[in-house]
DNA sequence: AACTATTTATAAGA
DNA sequence: TTCTTATAAATAGTT
């Protein structure tokens, strides 16, 4: 019949066979509870195994690229004092500076695009906002500014071209414009917030 | 008597406490089952998880920095190889690099908070304002969510405290913070896309 | 942190 | 590999 199952030593499986089948059904199963801790508690997690024929298996939560440049700012913190890399060797204390530098804007653009909230509190988390709701103020202005140029630059084409062609009055302007499809384009990309 | 289990759904536990308990829980099972996939199948194993309140956990069956040097040259060939690597360029250049990736990033975050827009033009502009809706909308769930959290922390502290007082009745308390002005900030900090 | 009723993972066999 | 099943292991809810 079925397996009368023993528990096992946990050391190296001998027989080949065995061990692959283990390593199938374990990994599955690793990889399983790797998705539910993500999912469940809001972690993120990575996974990286390797079999001992070299084949690779991998599960991020996010990106393995985001999670890899998340453990390397993380442990980058923990061990400035330890034994120096190579880059650390040669590293002026100038270029040492500019990768903190880049790394707090990094962070920030980080943040800025949602991600990477999780350490910060509610106050924080408000000043964030009100920067995002401002500066997306500012952008909403100038695209709707660099539209009013575009129009006015086409309606000065158009007005130049009626002085040399009588047959279109420069008054017509607008009410031609608004039967095309640019302006209701225009309209749509300028009036976002209105309509 | 103890534990009258249930299955749980995979989908992120709302109540904070709980979230922190499984997490814990099963942060060590996850470590456990990789610990022993390296050890019975002769497997390399990688494990980085952070938490939600951003604290790294790793395992590794050899070192970090080895699986992460062995993963990017697996998954380097399915990359584009023009990218040059950091490592495979001169301390100075990296430098260089260095001051360039900062210039980078401090004009996004310039022009994220709304400044030194005149260069963009309208489609440029119309990424930047996808982007920053986009963080906007993942700041304020982040925030409600950590308002939520605060609330439950709250509700278990008062229900705690009413099984120690039997004067107050749990039922009671979504009205009693109803009545006060913790509550009413919480609703417009929560709420302001509805209200 | 401990406790257990249950669910889940899996070792061995088919 | 895949399925089955007895059993070991993990863990959700409680204390």
């Amino acid at each position: 019949m079925a397996g009368k199952r023993e528990r096992i030593a946990i050391r190296r499986i001998e027989n080949l066979a065995a061990r692959q089948v283990t390593f199938s059904k374990r990994r599955r199963g690793l990889f399983k509870k790797a998705e539910e801790l993500s999912i469940l508690c809001d972690a993120e997690v990575g996974l990286a195994v390797f079999s001992a024929t070299g084949k690779l298996f991998q599960f991020a939560s996010s990106s393995m690229n985001q999670i890899i440049d998340r453990y390397n700012s993380h442990s980058k913190i923990l061990k400035k004092a330890d034994e120096p890399s190579q880059l650390d060797l040669h590293e002026d204390s100038n270029c040492a500076r500019l990768r903190d530098e880049l790394a707090e804007a990094s962070l920030w653009l980080q943040q800025m695009r949602g991600e990477e909230l999780q350490s910060l509190n509610v106050q924080q988390l408000q000043a964030l906002e009100k920067s995002l709701e401002s500066g997306l103020g500012s952008v909403l202005k100038t695209k709707s500014q660099k539209i009013m140029d575009q129009i006015s630059e086409l309606e000065n084409k158009v007005r130049a071209l009626c002085l040399q062609n009588p047959n279109i009055r420069v008054g017509n302007f607008r009410e031609i414009v608004a039967q095309t499809l640019w302006f209701s384009m225009f309209v749509s990309l300028t009036c976002r917030s209105c309509c």
